[in-house]
RNA sequence: GCUCGAGUGGUGGAAUUGGUAGACACGUUGGACUUAAAAUCCAAUGGCCAUCGCGGCCGUGCGGGUUCAAGUCCCGCCUCGAGUACCA
């Protein structure tokens, strides 16, 4: 009979289906571990084998440590939100809800035939009111909190009411818009509306008029991580800038946290330099110039830049605000106007694409106004210009042309002087004029610089905060490029806001009204006045009559803290109990795709951490140690038509024609040999199809490519797995190459993995699949074969080296087949090594041999030293006639390799007199190599 | 431009701390078994030279360096990939 995985796979499905067998629980006997993949968005489309890498190399990890007795959680849900089931409902009308539910059961068909070791009890999806509850309380909780900087942490929007009420916002330091000083009266004296709009400059997740990524393709607003060069990341549409009034959540409140707390957990160093340069801490100074009076009416108006170098204040010779700076307005002289706001304007039909694209081109206006250099008491010129971006800092800076190359080029441009204040080390002062460039190095000494001449760039920019900060006009800061987070969207397939509106204000449902449920709409595009799909519905309104929102939250609202609600899914009163999640505490490992790095794993670091500071959770980081699994790409297949023929060509000959290459199915290709007759029955085109072959064969071209359907190449893996079996497709996958590199897929390895299974079972059953097996007593050799095993097969997983990991289990069942070994005693350890990686065929071996338990939680092998150095010879060997050294020879060695050895460490003792010897190595048939230190 | 990562046989890739480079697998070639094919098994397989055999030389993108010893460490380049970008 053989291997026979359709048999067997099923079997053992079945079994831990109808066993539970990966049901967990809390259990204060058992350490525990939190295994977690990135839930998968069910697209129409299936998995392909790029989604279960990860997937297969968490269950490995996840069935490990079972066996090495930890209580693991390892659960799977669906991020069932998203853009493609509302795009299928536009066009279909069919209910997003329905395409959902079947792409659902799609995806869960296939995961449980790769035989994976999910506790389905605990299944999430983010569409589902009874998980999306505590999505909508979350933010109802982050609406209710503000972001205390004196205590570092959040905290309820009482205690901010409460010091208004006592002293209005004097001492109060939060993270968030500045407002204007107001007394205890004064906030009494105010109405509710008042009151409300200075609480929602304080809130967590608040409500404001902001410039959006507005995307009028997708007819949304998009948060900055889905915004790619100019272009939405999904379907690549323009994106423009846009005031809108939106919901946002003030991550940046949080930004120095987000930014330490990464040197606590180990993640790849690329993800958490992905994740600095994106919160993009920088230190400067803020420095306020005043206006020439002359220009503003003797009044007194002041432009505070941002810098973070403050040391080159001395050649400031001019300065430049943003276009939409609120100040150029006010500054512009009469004379200037027409050409200011002639700029203005032009810039503000400019899409953000065509910004982007014509960085070269330098523009600007001088807006008529000087203003002072408070170091140097001169008068430099204001402009405009959109190099200068309204969004970073305060909007203005102080322009230094000889040491910033942007500034440089637009003095230049616009005739503008320069004047050199840092010299290289070693170099002397030259004219600017003559130069090609600015000098933006941070190595140097200051020159025509007043107090800090002859100070280091390091040394100048401290002395010239301090300088600064005496007197009064200005101070060190820091800046981030972290923007707060837009968490609206115009859109139905969403969670909707727990919010209704009283006299424009918005108020949050009560919680015991959640889940505010979606409601059925009869058309899921935006309504004709352009109000969001939401504005479709019947009776969207609290009970009072009250309209609710009608922008849904984004994707990223319910990827956000699901790892919490796997703790306790199914509570209905709590996200998760604060047993719970004392007891699984955080995810010890996270696996998925690096291209979250600015987006979910931001946000969820963000969400954990505002959970943190309520007391909610007990862990500040969610994701203790994370994997990047790498992208899998395709790997098409070509065939080559002669030009104006139904004549195709063999790759090897395809240069002695005129050819033009086609893609084919990668189905009937196999090892790059095209089954002609397949592909004659492909396409009516090619039934009469001629063939140009070599060797008898048709041999296809290759090229690695994006896995997409046009181009033939997406590999499904149903397929493979109805050839071959989940345990071959689940080793094959970790055979492919390291867990974390990009990797093209290629079956043409596949038959090498599957060979080895089919041996291993041709190893211990015979013709009619009786176990062959004896109780003899194991020799030293086939102990140490084991035992090597073992300290690999571990130590590979342990460091997620899952490549390396097959092939020692595959060299030490070769090594046994070798040794015609049978014995009950190698089997069982062996098998319970092979159960993480090829948990079907394991468990039946395992059952074979006469246990009844079943395989997953057996106890795992320790490998004994004691068996892996079986020759280990004391050679004497003399150096300054005092030391004796004990030297483990390798088995294979012959007794004239160890003569050989000893002539040669005679030899070697020469150059180390006088030396400490360390550490001996004896190479077989060379040299000996003494380390000395 | 800046930041990070990677370059090893015909191919995917091993080499955990500097210590026999190329494990393991694919592919290829030859052989066994078979009427034949599939399947399976055995042998060879980095290059060059030598050859009955023993063996020798060169080899980890390029050029230097440190070391008894470098794929691995240091300096300078080249190429490819990823992220990011008038971020002051």
């Amino acid at each position: 009979m053989g291997y026979d995985f359709q048999r067997i796979e099923k079997k053992w499905q079945e079994y831990w289906s109808n066993n539970q067998t990966f049901k967990v629980a809390i259990d204060h006997n058992k350490p525990k571990f939190y295994v977690l993949d990135m839930f998968p968005y069910p697209s129409g489309s299936g998995l392909h084998v790029g989604h279960p890498l990860g997937y297969i190399a968490s269950d490995i990890y996840a069935r490990f440590k079972r066996h090495k007795g930890y209580n693991v959680l390892h659960p799977m849900g669906y991020d069932a939100y998203g853009l493609p089931a509302e795009q299928y409902a536009i066009q279909t009308g069919t209910h997003p809800e329905i395409t959902t539910e079947k792409n659902i059961l799609r995806y869960r068909e296939q995961l449980d035939k790769i035989g994976f070791s999910f506790d389905w009890s605990r299944e999430v999806r983010t569409s589902d009111p009874k998980y999306y509850k505590w999505t909508q309380w979350t933010f109802i909780q982050l609406v209710n909190s503000w972001y205390n900087k004196s205590t570092d942490k959040a905290e309820d929007v009482s205690s901010l009411i409460g010091h208004f009420e006592k002293s209005g916002n004097a001492g109060i330091i939060a993270a968030g818009e500045e407002t204007e000083p107001f007394t205890a009266e004064d906030w009494k004296a105010y109405s509710e509306k008042e009151q409300q709009e200075i609480l929602m400059k304080y809130r967590l997740a608040y409500l404001s008029n902001t410039m959006v990524n507005w995307c009028p393709e997708l007819g949304t607003v998009l948060a900055n991580d889905e915004v790619k060069e100019g272009l939405s990341e999904r379907g690549g549409h323009p994106v423009e800038k846009k005031m809108m009034k939106q919901w946002s959540l003030r991550i940046t409140a949080y930004g120095q946290r987000l930014l330490e707390g990464l040197d606590n957990i180990d993640w790849p160093e690329s993800l958490k330099e992905m994740q600095k340069n994106w919160i993009g801490r920088s230190e400067g100074a803020s420095v306020i110039f005043n206006v020439d009076k002359e220009h503003v009416n003797n009044e007194n108006v002041g432009i505070e830049v941002f810098t973070t170098r403050p040391d080159t204040i001395f050649g400031a010779t001019f300065m430049v605000l943003a276009p939409e700076h609120e100040l150029v307005d006010r500054i512009t002289s009469s004379e200037r106007r027409k050409s200011v706001d002639e700029y203005k304007s032009w810039v503000k039909n400019r899409s953000e694409r065509e910004r982007m694209t014509e960085v070269k081109n330098i523009t600007g206006e001088f807006t008529g106004a000087y203003a002072i250099n408070p170091l140097t008491n001169d008068r430099i010129p204001v402009w405009i210009a959109d190099y200068v971006l309204s969004g970073y800092g305060t909007g203005a800076i102080m322009a230094v042309p000889g040491h910033d190359s942007r500034d440089f080029a637009f003095a230049n441009h616009f005739n503008l002087p320069v004047i050199q204040v840092v010299v290289k080390d070693g170099d002397k002062p030259s004219d600017p004029g003559t130069w090609d460039d600015s000098y933006d190095s941070k190595e140097g000494i200051m020159i025509n610089s007043g107090f800090i001449n002859g100070l280091s760039v390091h040394d100048a920019i401290r002395t010239t905060i301090a300088k600064i900060e005496e007197l009064g006009i200005g101070e060190g800061t820091v800046n981030y490029r972290l923007r707060d987070a837009i968490f609206s969207r115009q859109r139905y397939w969403g969670e909707p806001f727990p919010v209704y509106y009283k006299d424009g204000m918005p108020y949050m449902l009560d919680e015991d009204k959640l889940p505010l449920e979606l409601p059925k709409v009869e058309s899921y595009l935006p309504t004709s006045e352009g109000n969001p799909p939401l504005a479709n519905a019947k009776n969207w309104a609290t009970e009072e009559g009250y309209p609710l929102e009608t922008n849904t939250m984004p994707g990223f609202a319910g990827s956000s803290g699901y790892y919490l609600r796997y703790m306790d899914p199914n509570n209905e009163v709590e996200y998760f109990s604060k047993e719970a999640n004392n007891y699984w505490k955080d995810v010890d490992l996270y696996i998925g795709g690096d291209e979250h790095a600015a987006g979910h794993l931001i946000y969820s670091r963000f969400w954990n951490k505002f959970l943190f500071d309520l007391g909610l959770v007990c862990e500040e980081e969610p994701f203790k140690k994370l994997i990047n699994q790498g992208k899998i790409q395709g790997r098409s297949n070509f065939v080559y038509r002669i030009q104006g023929s139904n004549k195709f060509v063999s790759y090897n000959l395809r240069k002695e024609y005129e050819t033009q290459p086609l893609h084919v199915d990668i189905d009937m290709v196999n090892n790059d040999v095209l089954d002609i007759e397949t592909f004659r029955n492909w396409r009516a085109e090619f039934k009469d199809a001629e063939f140009v072959l070599e060797d008898g064969k048709y041999i296809c071209g290759h090229e690695v490519e994006k896995m997409s359907k046009s181009k033939h190449n997406v590999q499904n893996p149903d397929a493979l797995i109805d050839k071959y079996g989940a345990d071959t497709l689940r080793l094959y996958e970790m055979f492919l190459g390291p867990l974390e590199q990009d990797k093209p897929w290629d079956t043409n390895g596949i038959e090498g993995v599957f060979r080895f299974l089919r041996k291993l079972w041709r190893l211990y059953f015979d013709d009619n699949d009786n176990i062959i097996i004896n109780d003899e007593k194991a020799s030293d050799k086939e102990l140490k074969s084991l035992h090597k095993a073992i300290k690999k097969v571990t130590s590979d997983i342990e460091r997620f080296s899952f490549n390396t990991g097959v092939s020692a289990f595959m060299i030490c069942v070769n090594e046994l087949a070798d040794l015609k070994c049978h014995k009950k005693e190698i089997l069982e350890p062996l098998v319970v090594l092979l159960s993480p990686y090829a948990p079907h065929i394991a468990e039946e071996i395992w059952q074979t041999l006469g246990n009844d338990k079943g395989i997953s939680y057996v106890e795992y092998p320790v490998h004994n030293e004691k068996y892996l150095v079986e020759n280990t010879f004391e050679y004497p060997v003399s150096f300054n006639g005092k030391m004796r050294f004990k030297i483990s020879l390798p088995v294979n060695m012959s007794k004239q390799d160890i003569e050989e050895a000893a002539i040669n460490a005679e030899e070697a003792k020469k150059w180390t007199e006088d030396k400490t010897v360390r550490k001996v190595i004896v190479v077989p048939n060379r040299i000996i190599n003494i380390v000395v230190g």
